[in-house]
DNA sequence: TATGAATGAGTCTTCATTCAT
DNA sequence: TATGAATGAAGACTCATTCAT
């Protein structure tokens, strides 16, 4: 996915370390998701792409134009066709919401993920450009599809109308804390995502409450 | 609860300047919440506390001993006695859930708790001993409440076994989301706190599925 | 007169090297002076005031702003009154003329002075703000000057009517070719800056031709 | 005069970007004149000569080289017959006189030689050499020749011996203050040549003093 | 105790210079 | 020969920390 974003190997050998912005990026976010915008030195990520901190202004104008350009190269945003697939769904409403959940667990934990929504947390009212393009491409696209899908569910008579139903995305929320839990605890208390993932299915399924009893 | 950190007010009217540490904690921890451990000068502390930069270090060794000071000072560690209140809780499971979700919520979302988190949460990998504390002394703490809820309510038949009451901190986690919504993404999109609540409270007791129809 | 912008000395022992604006203005213009504004280092004016090139900052906000400061703090403007002394001399012209050109080489070849040319001449270009200051207060005041005493020459029948008392300035004009020279081809090919003077009298009063002979 | 810095064009047409070192002369000392040594970048006359920074090295080893053989290339030497015409001038001293001065009007306010004295007198003494080589191919030379017209004058009664005609050098000063004029107070005060230059003339020919009259 | 000036170790940024193609 | 990427040595500027008063 990523991988158009960097361009393929040049034909010849290179001069040193090969340092394309691409690399720079991928230094960059990794420093800045590691110490922090105004922690970062742009001397490490320099190291860190194998090359000399001069080098990095000649494909950035400044710190804050490596820092926007690495958070924005790594911005995949989430594809709108999604709502298609949600009318076209054969299965049931479970099925399609285990689907999701499966989507966004596996996209949310991957390492640049993590990265970039550390750093949105840490950096974001420091640059809300990046924050509202964050939230634009991603947030609100994931909470567009776990709402359409259920709307779905309830339309179908799979799901309850209610409290949740109508603020959709208490149904993802819980990965939400399991992605902060992980970038914050995991040294300390480690989370198993597997476990964590099916407890959230469960959860968000079936509720804690017996069944067949009517909940308070 | 704070209140043992900040002395009472001295009986005698005080230079314009009143400088003691609390104040200059209070200011640290803005600033720290706000600019990170890195983007924040200890000038900024000063001048927000009234005082001049000179002065912290009559207090605080060093800006580390200050951000460290600070959030100590403001980890208000969760009462332990919660686990014999839920012993002695006389109503319904359900009854102690809500009640415990509303004690997360009215505490999670002061300005104070808001500020610690965000602060863990951008620099907790580098200052691992705190974050271990306030892992310890509220996450962890927060879980086995939580955790001891879910048990009793298992035990009474109230609450369903299952991976959700396995990991109970799953009940829980919506409120992290909102925490972290509210900290990011309040700008651009703001999040009805109630409203968000309510959702949280109906999806974990009941689950999205419709009742009487078993789960996939 | 510049005393006025050096305060006296404080009342108690100074700190290390007693490094008040004024010396670090004196510094920078020094240096300025000698290096242009591009070429002089702010560690170097800093070690010329005694100082470290951070305490500078304390005073001046960047090195334009010392730039600035320096050059406005030397530029001393001619008094305004000289017209009223035009009006009131009560000898001659020419008198009154060698008069001010005594003034103006008394006060051209001050160091300060010849710094300031010096600058404004290099830099001039690109700070025109103070290169408009400098016109105003030194330049044209001379100018009022000059054209002041002779229009009284030429009211009172002492000097002629003509182009040269049409554009009076030509006839302060050598002054400055000896400023430059000084400032520039000193070290190849002094100047008796004693004997400039008195030809420049001599040729400014009489001009070049033979008595009672006309010119072309 | 200058051709023979700049090689006739090339019989065969050249490359889009044609980079001879005399178009990098012109560029640089273009933006010398403008931007001083210290502030002027090597990347910026390479855009103005149309090509691109590392090419420059391929014909100067340095700035510093650069910067002399601009000077140098446009260094036009005084013709050293100029003494012979003074011999064999069949006219009076006076226009001798005049014609020397417009000789010297034409030449010095040529935009090179703006740019030339500009620098010589902005970084001159950073480059001894190089005010050396122009004092002596070009000052030194240009006061021979006045003092040359001046002797004549005086050997031939035409003009006053005299403090002015012992330093002959004040006779041609007030061009130099035009042109520090023009490259300094132009744009806030413009200074017209033609009328320059006739005042000067009369100045230096007549003096100010009304005829008859005797001085002081 | 509080202040404010001074310090000096960084950190970002620039730019002359080099070098592989 | 010309290019453009890369280098690395400065240089401006910042800011945690110290210190005399």
């Amino acid at each position: 996915m990523d991988s158009a974003l960097q361009p393929p190997p040049p034909k010849t050998r290179r001069r040193r370390k090969d340092a394309r912005p691409a690399e720079i990026i991928d230094a960059g976010l990794a420093e800045f998701a590691e110490h922090g915008f105004a922690g970062t030195k742009l001397e490490d990520v320099a190291r860190r792409a194998g090359i000399v901190k001069g080098t990095i202004y000649r494909y950035f104008d400044s710190k804050d134009a490596l820092f926007e350009a690495a958070l924005k190269a790594r911005l995949t945003p989430l594809i709108d066709e999604v709502e298609q697939l949600v009318a076209t769904f054969p299965g049931s409403s479970t099925e399609l919401l285990r689907l999701a959940m499966r989507l966004a667990y596996g996209r949310m934990f991957q390492p640049d993920a993590q990265a970039l929504m550390r750093i949105i947390i840490s950096e974001g009212r420091r640059f809300p450009a990046i924050t509202e393009l964050y939230h634009r491409e991603t947030v609100a696209k994931g909470r567009r599809m776990i709402a359409a899908i259920v709307a779905r569910g309830v339309a179908r008579g799979e799901f309850r109308a209610g409290a949740a139903a109508d603020l959709p995305i208490v149904v993802m929320a819980p990965a939400i804390m399991a992605a902060v839990w992980k970038m914050t605890f995991e040294p300390f208390d480690p989370l198993d995502l597997e476990k964590f993932a099916a407890a959230h299915a469960d959860l968000a399924l079936d509720g804690i409450l017996t069944r067949g009893v009517t909940a308070l």
